[in-house]
DNA sequence: CTTGACCTTCCAGTCACTGGAACCCCATAT
DNA sequence: ATATGGGGTTCCAGTGACTGGAAGGTCAAG
């Protein structure tokens, strides 16, 4: 299978896949008489595999070790489980801020009339002292 | 005022705010006799200025649009308002994306025992289909 | 006069790709 | 036989927003 169909089957595009190769991700593809590369149906699965976790926020590093734990039927699930424990921490470490950097936004919104005239709350606050001078 | 100092009292390290001017986000900096950049209190207000719009998560290109519309004394509250609320939408999608990133990986680990045994969940679902096709 | 803490520039690295140039290969239509 | 179009190959550069580090100049204190 050439790397275009395997980016289509894989879900994964071509230059991503010859990407993932070039970081070792992947180990280097069969290739073929011509010098393209060749890839089997278990490859796909592994491309799969990666897409799956990339798409759920894992770095391509946590990915390598996913991949790693996946391949080695001797792992145990705690370490598998403490890697996806980590990443929600992370997950939630970043909705926490994402919510807060939104209310703040909000605030600053709601404040703001929001027509032709220039006096705009939004500018005043981020050019004022941030919150704790305003006392 | 030395880069350094103007590092401190603007919460922008020296480093970055050198880069800043690099991109031109602000004009190059004054130099002393001894070709060390020279900085005023309103400098330090426009670093201050790009701190806080930096950590409420605006690009730097907006960060240049907002300090823009900032110099601007006949800008329309309406324009500022808009990119503010343009950037309440991303950070809304980026919220959402990540609750279900959240949700999936919860899911998962949930039904992952995590002690010694190598069977796991988790692994599973990133190996197997999806979501759909387990119907 | 030396030490250490500043400052300067410039280049490289990060993360995870993505675009593009320049080239090769292959099947089909003319 | 050949032109065309769509694969594939490599390698280099750019993205965003910094950050680290090397190599060197400057300055105040001991």
């Amino acid at each position: 299978m050439n790397i275009g169909t395997a980016a289509e089957e894989s879900g994964v595009p071509a230059k991503t896949i010859r990407y993932y190769e070039s970081i070792g991700l992947i180990p280097p593809a069969r290739r073929a008489e011509n010098g393209y590369r060749d890839y089997s149906g278990f490859d796909i699965e592994t491309l799969k595999f990666i897409q799956r976790t990339r798409k759920l926020g894992f770095s391509v590093k946590d990915v390598g070790g996913l991949l790693q734990l996946w391949r080695d039927k001797e792992r145990t699930s705690a370490s598998v489980k403490a890697l996806a424990l980590r990443h929600i921490d992370e997950v939630e470490q970043r909705i926490g801020e994402l919510q807060s950097i939104r209310q703040t936004l909000i605030d600053l919104t709601d404040r703001c009339h929001g027509d032709d005239r220039p006096d705009c709350p939004i500018l005043d606050e981020f050019a004022q002292v941030p919150n704790e001078a305003r006392d």
